[in-house]
DNA sequence: TTACATAATGATACAAAATATCAGATAATA
DNA sequence: TATTATCTGATATTTTGTATCATTATGTAA
């Protein structure tokens, strides 16, 4: 479990009040395995804080996301996207508006594993350059 | 727009039936620039056969992904998954069941970019190493 | 430490995205 | 052409996520 100072002062360094749902959320989080859900994780945390409710967690969840305290795994878009493009290539994905497009293939060094990964059947490897989309970034410089 | 025999040709070779809604839907993807969701393709598709339901587009564009006439952007899980691990790693994606688990960074060779995107920040490079994993190979193995 | 302003929580309503059901229509095959 | 399997479209349902708002807790400064 984390340290109830440390917290605190993670939350503080991020801008966050330090509530005792966010503590077990975070701390929830920290301990599992894998990349859950926000259901998922609702379903652990309430096994400490049984009156919790399933919009605590997505808001909490979403805050620490915004915040930085957590990552997310995919920064695709949550609904489902269908590929035009036949062609090798890769994506410039940005962080802020999710927005998808196209990186020939050429853009890349060559890929390639180092040690095959046991019980896997490799079939693409599929790369996102993260970052600041121009339309983003121009809103940034005028606030 | 694409050819009728052609179109015919292509999802007998799929086995699939070639019926005038599926070749609409299959002709307006084709015809889209960037990534589009199903919603924006049912709103496209409705301008060519107006009675078209929005479940149409949805089994079809399924059907497309299965068969493989189609690809899908992002094989990760739809839903908002959470990244406890700290850690500079990427990921092995199964394309069956979409099981994500960690691969450390120092599996791949070294990723840089030939030419910086015009407009675009980088800040991170995520790889998906797409792919069978063991479970779903076992599955296959079975049938 | 107390008082107060601000922010967070939880209950619930709402919305978006996707899937299931099924009667009637259409396509594949013979 | 007749038969069968598949597909379509209308609609209901589920899943996932967001909005609202009264109540409660937190942070800050007196
Ligand atoms: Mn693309
Ligand atoms: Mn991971
Ligand atoms: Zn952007
Ligand atoms: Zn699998």
């Amino acid at each position: 479990m984390v340290r109830e100072d440390e917290f605190v002062a993670l939350c503080r360094s991020h801008g966050l009040a330090a509530t005792h749902q966010r503590r077990v959320i975070y701390a929830t989080v920290a301990s599992l395995h894998g990349h859950p859900s926000p259901e998922l994780i609702y379903e652990k945390v309430k096994k400490k804080i049984p009156s919790i409710s399933l919009a605590t967690v997505y808001n909490n969840v979403r805050t620490f996301l915004a915040s930085g305290m957590l990552r997310e795994v995919s920064m695709h878009h949550g609904s489902l996207r269908v590929e035009p493009n036949n062609h090798e290539h890769h994506h410039l994905v940005c962080v802020r508006c999710r927005s998808i497009t196209d990186l020939h293939a050429k853009n890349l060094g060559l890929l390639r594993l180092k040690t095959q990964p046991r019980g896997f059947r490799v079939t693409r490897i599929a790369v996102d350059v993260l970052g600041i989309c121009a339309a983003c970034a121009a809103k940034e410089v005028s606030k």
